[in-house]
DNA sequence: TTATTATCCTACATTAAAGTAGTATTTAAA
DNA sequence: TTTAAATACTACTTTAATGTAGGATAATAA
């Protein structure tokens, strides 16, 4: 019951990055080190924020990541599919999916629950609420 | 955001052994079938359950598994610890283990609802309720 | 005694996630 | 124009979970 090491990554990257002063781009190397990512392994999540237009990265001397739109506009959700995290949210704990009304596995009422509050934390959570600092 | 393979097993056999007719010990063989899971590993996690004595194990002819106690006092929480699946009930959904009000994670606060309700779920719903037949 | 069934042990194979390595490409400061 | 800083790309390695295979041992009904 986690989530993969690259969402929880990807998570902490983009909370990294919507804290940063706006000013100035924040690089891979601080990134790497702030959260203790594998530079290699960071450098190969990057491209995939990039390609779901949640950050804008910049080449060269000085360059680096900065956001790409508002932070209210990202959630988790958001977040997760961007580096592929099934999410499942509409799918049973038990089983791969081909479990409905009709074919109901051992945990599927009891699941109900859980799964909605699970799903409405990722979609109502925006990366704004969980970047404000106090 | 989904169970291990063992673990889903694991429920799933529980609730095969609990269902089948009192009288008859329920096999190796038939659970593997029944729910087409490899034999070679099923009979890996027997032992396990037996260990944990949520069932009972009979060799030889005949032979097979029966309950070995009220399935009403076998919760699920109980069967996950059986196969050592990890919890993390108390811990977050970020980083690992080492987060704490004084030291949170970026999504600390909005975990805390699904987790309490994953919580809950797993706690309090006991092999009984998922056992019964409609 | 024989067949059946569980248990136990060891070793190996497969798979997906995670991590590592080298290099190419881009860019702006110097 | 050179060079350093940075991202992007491709391939390989490691690790843990899962699954496979074979056989040895124990227990029990028939």
């Amino acid at each position: 019951m986690k989530l993969s090491n690259t969402s929880q990554y990807a998570i902490n990257i983009m909370v990294a990055i919507a804290q940063h002063d706006e000013a100035k781009l924040l690089n891979a190397k601080s990134i790497s080190e702030i959260f203790d990512i594998p530079y290699k392994y960071l450098t190969r999540i990057m491209p995939q924020l990039v390609e779901a237009k949640f950050i804008i990265s910049t080449r060269g001397r000085e360059g680096g990541y900065s956001l790409a739109k508002e932070a209210s506009s990202i959630t988790i959700v958001d977040i997760l599919h961007a580096v592929k995290e099934s999410i499942h949210s509409s799918r049973c704990i038990l089983k791969d999916g081909n479990c409905d009304e009709n074919n109901k596995c051992a945990l599927h009422d009891s699941w109900k629950a859980p799964r909605h509050s699970i799903k409405t934390m990722f979609n109502q959570t925006t990366l704004e609420s969980i970047s404000k600092k106090t």
